[in-house]
RNA sequence: GGGCCAAUAGCUCAAUUAGGUUGAGCGCCACUCUGAUAAGGUGGAGGCUCUCGGUUCAAAUCCGAGUUGGCCCA
């Protein structure tokens, strides 16, 4: 790129974006900038991988630009950044989508189709679904090793994993359990928790009796699950509650109920009862090892009926308050809670309910049925037998597999577990070693989040993903002898079979093949594969390579930063925690900054599924990549969700533009004066630089600072406030607007070079700040500045420094103060009714402050360039303008009652009345005329105003909103003023029609003026050379064919008719 | 059902991290300006700071209860 090169008049986001990813393209700039820093100190991000399914959506986009901004600028801060990006492969969501591809109803299906067959249509699929996230990420300009990201299918990843569950099995910290479980029945798999997803269902709600064994009476208790019915171990109480016996008649009949107190009139209710009565009152502990006849005794002959079965045990997991009967069902072969107690019991775990949902030969008369449609049947039976106390249904939240969205069933099964609770002080602690951003997402629903998670059940019953590198000898399934494998190698050394370990493919169709034999003993492998999470969670050394490769891991590890969305505290945040504890006993990651998730413009969630979303390819269409990306950015990461918002686009490219024009603006002149910034540098024109050149420097430094410390506690959306303020209000509001004269200037002068080193500065560390934000328009805009001069790409800057020399407060505080006043002043003209462009006799200044008194005598000449004033003139505080007089304004509902039916004519009087100093005195004085002896004007009845001299308007400012004084402008004509003003508005007009014939700025033109007032026409003509020379006018005559147009000024008709001298001369 | 976070102008967000007269940008309306400007300037309309209670001389801010939304957990 040549310095200074012809740029677009117009920013075209597409255009520009396309031209720098082929320059980047050419010029290798991702690598160059990666080697560029490779002696710096290490940084190493580690990147949460994404799953590969469909297209990247604005949460993603999101999450990548945060990435791309913080890694961009920790290069700039001269880090050696590790960005290597990730994708999760694997898992139930692949496999789910693939059987719908082709057709499968459930494992059945797979188990023809060939698990190897399987296997290789979800890595295509996986393959697939990652070129289009690859594509995209590329596309919104992130920066990350593309090449070579990781991916969790490849066998140096997935030892990764089996490295880490090895070492948690050194550790002691695997075992294999019976355990209740959320299963999938169609997915025919466990899933974890944190993937059932609730959704509002319609259910049976029924009460059912349960008759006492060695006493009277009927236990009441209610389920949603009749299945589980069979499976009846125990009842539980609260020993505490307090429970009836009720006496109750229906139809003639009567029965003893046994619920308890706060719920037996809902539940006579419930069973339609005609009348009853409360016989009996207990305690839970009174009902405590009462005896009961299981219910589907007949039914389902192998029924717990072992010693202490169908008895009622206490549990704290009852509440007399709540849904149910205060007697709660309890089947440790399905709910989770009644398992443990069950366990506590020691009790032995029934459970008549296979991996599919179907009964087993132990559901008795229930064989082979699916639970959820016996569920019917069993309501049947029960009342059949006159169990049934009430069958409605219920509309309540039950779980569902977040892939296949079948309800789930709760049972007791043979898993894999990490188990965690061993080592949760450890994990505690090692929470401590993190710094989170914001502080609360780690100390409130972080920590909570620990201290409660069970066990981690890492075994899946499918086939898409790492697999359990367990062996297990062939006759036994308890873990007790079990073989952990922890990398290739060592599998290779210890299977039977000849493999080799640099090529074998660890996927399950390779692995369940091999077996080992030692001491006499062949182990199989465990069928399982691991659950998807664990994947990702040894990603802070599967992003290394490690074990395989060794030579970064003692360097890096553990990672300096990670950033995701708040849905990853239950996620990657805990999963790395946990596995990197479980495996090393340290925390894997130290710095974490949480983000929120992209919302629609009215709040709701974007849900892909239910089509509300905003598409990131079409915010780039509309506005581009770095407007979407600086709109992305300028949000609050902490942990807050974003809503989106088209209009905070549009203002985004608006800002831009603005950029783009303050930078193109200078181009020219800076290319026909042939400015040479590594000549004319800012110390080469020290001496030069005038009070608003050192203004704009030093607001420049005080905008590194806010920025660099808005970065370094991770809020970068506080940093491009404070970069875009600047630019916008600063550099292109004041300081370009200030500044342009001397650039338009003709001939060649120190003020003028000072001006360019000026903008030249501003301008190039500007894009350097905002190049990790917008990295396109920066890049395009620093290589016209620098030509060859700078680094191939403006993402190898340094992040600009503060240059103590160029800072300076009190010139800030000046300009503040004058911009103040300017402001205000542009409101006194426009009262008294006088343009910008007609010079005033003088501007008065009265300050409130001494603060205020030095910022206007430091630069008295600003403010008279600024407001087109011919003279300021500054009152201190201590001091009252001279020309300024008040009058007292009266209070109505206090001269009433004084004056009676004179009030108004002393009204008049106060309202009229002009004095010098506002006092009580000097009114009582002025209108004395219309005073009796003995009256007098008291606080109440005025307050007094200031009253300007005619012509005059005067308006207060102030800064931070705290008033500071008031300018007065005069705007009092003369002929010499009226001389200037009619001069600019022919000057304006001729400008325009320059822009209309579109002529290049320095083209000399011939004028022809035609002013109908004789009066104008002279006050105009005493301007002439004025006039001449701002429009480039050389010859003054009649002009017959060039441009021609009448105007209106102040109602004064004018008649402009010019032509390009070049023209006029070839035409001739 | 529980935990965490949020709620301030039509929209997006601030309000100096232990209270002291609610602000900005965008949008809207009117006027104005324009030789870098799909710009700029001036003015205007627009607020029970989600609701209800409490603490305090004083609450957007602190406390309690609730409402709505988001995330997480059951």
């Amino acid at each position: 790129m040549s310095r200074f090169a012809e740029v677009d008049d117009q920013y075209d986001p597409h255009e520009l974006e396309q031209r720098v990813f082929e320059y980047w393209d050419d010029v290798d700039a991702y690598e160059q900038t990666v080697e560029h820093r490779s002696d710096g100190e290490s940084f190493f991000f580690v990147d949460g991988p994404p799953y590969t399914s469909g297209s990247a959506h604005m949460g993603t986009t999101w999450n990548k630009s945060l990435k791309d901004v913080y890694l961009r600028f920790f290069r700039m801060q001269g880090y050696d950044v590790t960005d290597r990006p990730g994708y999760d492969m694997h898992g139930l969501p692949i496999e789910t989508r693939v059987e719908e591809r082709l057709g499968f109803e459930n494992k059945k299906d797979i188990e023809e189709f060939g698990e190897e067959n399987f296997i290789q249509e979800c890595k295509d699929y996986a393959d697939e679904q990652l070129e289009g996230l690859q594509a995209d990420f590329q596309d919104f300009g992130v920066w990350m090793d593309w090449d070579d990201p990781y991916r969790t299918v490849e066998p140096e990843y997935m030892e990764a994993a089996w490295w880490g569950f090895s070492n948690a099995a050194d550790r002691g910290l695997v075992e294999k359990g019976h355990r209740s479980i959320s299963q999938c029945p169609r997915c025919e798999t466990a899933i974890a928790n944190n993937e059932v997803e609730y959704e509002d269902v319609e259910d049976p709600s029924i009460y059912v009796k349960f008759d006492l064994e060695d006493r009277d009476g009927k236990l009441v208790i209610w389920t949603t699950t009749p299945w589980t019915i069979p499976a009846n171990t125990f009842v539980a109480v609260d020993e505490a509650g307090d429970y009836v016996g009720v006496r109750a008649e229906k139809d003639g009949e009567e029965e003893l109920l046994y619920v308890a107190e706060p719920k037996f009139e809902d539940v006579l209710k419930a069973g339609r009862y005609d009348d009853y009565e409360v016989v009996e009152e207990h305690t839970g502990e009174d009902l405590l090892g009462w005896a009961y006849d299981h219910p589907m005794a007949d039914r389902v002959p192998d029924h717990p009926d072992h010693e202490g079965a169908c008895q009622v045990y206490a549990a704290d997991y009852v509440d007399t308050h709540g849904d149910g009967t205060g007697l709660v069902h309890s089947a440790p072969g399905h709910g989770e809670e009644d398992f443990e107690r069950g366990r506590e019991l020691d009790f032995p775990i029934f459970c008549p309910v296979g991996s599919d949902g179907v009964y087993t030969e132990q559901g008795g008369d229930y064989e082979g049925q699916f639970v959820r449609d016996a569920n019917e049947d069993i309501i049947a039976d029960l009342e059949a037998d006159g169990d049934l106390l009430a069958s409605e249904t219920i509309s309540h939240s039950y779980g569902h597999c977040w892939r296949c969205d079948t309800g789930i069933v709760q049972i007791v099964t043979d898993q894999w577990f990490i188990t965690i609770t061993d080592v949760k002080d450890e994990l505690l602690d090692n929470i401590e070693d993190s710094e989170w951003h914001p502080e609360w997402a780690r100390d409130n629903r972080f920590r909570d989040f620990v201290e409660e998670a069970p066990d981690w059940n890492v075994s899946r019953q499918r086939y898409w993903g790492i697999p359990l590198p367990v062996w297990t000898p062939e006759d036994r399934d308890d873990d007790e002898d079990r073989i952990v494998i922890s990398d290739r190698e060592e599998l290779a050394e210890r299977v039977d079979q000849e493999i080799d370990s640099q090529t074998v493919d660890l996927h399950k169709d390779t692995v369940d093949e091999l077996t080992i034999t030692e001491d006499g003993t062949t182990y199989t492998r465990v069928p399982d594969v691991f659950d998807v999470w664990l994947d990702s969670s040894v990603a802070s050394w599967g992003t290394l390579n490690y074990p395989e490769d060794d030579s970064r891991f003692d360097e890096l590890w553990p990672a300096d930063f990670i950033l995701e969305a708040h849905d990853q505290t239950r996620g990657w945040f805990w999963s790395q925690l946990g596995m990197g504890t479980a495996a090393l006993g340290e925390s894997p990651y130290q710095e974490v900054l949480m983000h929120g998730h992209a919302l629609m413009p009215d709040g709701r969630a974007m849900s892909k599924s239910k089509d509300i979303l905003i598409d990131p390819h079409e915010a780039i269409d509309r506005h581009g990549r770095d407007v979407m990306r600086l709109f992305l950015l300028s949000n609050n990461p902490q942990g807050e969700d974003m809503r989106f918002d088209w209009d905070g686009m549009q203002t985004m490219e608006n800002h831009l533009r603005t950029l783009w024009n303050v930078f193109r603006f200078p181009l020219p002149y800076m290319r026909l004066d042939e400015f040479d910034p590594t000549e004319t540098t800012l110390e080469s024109v020290d001496d030069h630089l005038e009070p608003l050149d050192e203004w704009v420097l030093a607001r420049l430094q005080s905008t590194k600072a806010e920025m660099t410390a808005a970065f370094e506690e991770f809020r970068q959306d506080k940093a491009i406030d404070a970069l875009l303020e600047f630019v916008v209000e600063d550099v292109s509001r004041f300081y370009v607007q200030a500044v342009r004269e001397r650039m338009w200037d003709e001939a060649d002068s120190d003020s003028k070079q000072a001006a360019y080193a000026t903008l030249y500065r501003v301008l190039r560390e500007t894009v350097a700040l905002l190049a990790p934000y917008a990295p396109f328009i920066s890049e395009e805009i620093y290589g016209t500045l620098t030509g060859d001069d700078g680094h191939p790409t403006v993402h190898m800057e340094d992040w600009p420094a503060v240059e103590e020399y160029w800072a300076d407060e009190q010139l800030e505080t000046d300009v503040a103060l004058l911009r103040a006043i300017e402001e205000a002043g542009a409101n006194a003209r426009q009262q008294a009714g006088r343009k910008l462009r007609w010079p005033v006799p003088r501007v008065v200044v009265a300050a409130d402050d001494e603060r205020v008194v030095e910022a206007v005598s430091r630069h008295p000449g600003l403010l008279e360039e600024r407001l087109n004033a011919r003279e300021i003139e500054l009152v201190s505080p201590d001091e009252r303008w001279g020309e300024l007089s008040y009058s007292a304004e009266a209070d109505m509902s206090e001269l009433g009652p004084a004056f009676g039916d004179r009030a108004g004519q002393v009204m008049n009087a106060l309202n009229e009345a002009r004095i010098d100093e506002p006092g009580l005195e000097a009114i009582e004085d002025a209108v004395s005329d219309v005073l009796e002896d003995d009256e007098g004007i008291t606080d109440e009845m005025v307050s007094f105003v200031t009253q300007t001299p005619d012509g005059v308007a005067g308006t207060a400012f102030g800064l931070d909103g705290d008033d500071r004084g008031v300018v007065y402008v005069d705007a009092s004509l003369t002929d010499d003023i009226e001389s200037e003003g009619y001069a600019r508005e022919v000057i304006r007009r001729v400008q325009e029609m320059r822009k209309d014939l579109d002529l290049d700025v320095e083209e000399r033109i011939a004028l022809d003026l035609t002013i109908e007032d004789d009066r104008v026409a002279d006050l105009v003509a005493e301007r002439t050379d004025l006039i001449s020379e701002e429009v480039r006018a050389d010859e003054r005559r009649e002009v017959e064919d060039g441009h021609r147009k009448e105007w209106e000024v102040e109602g004064v008709t004018m008649e402009i008719a010019l032509e390009p001298l070049a023209a006029a001369e070839a035409s001739d």
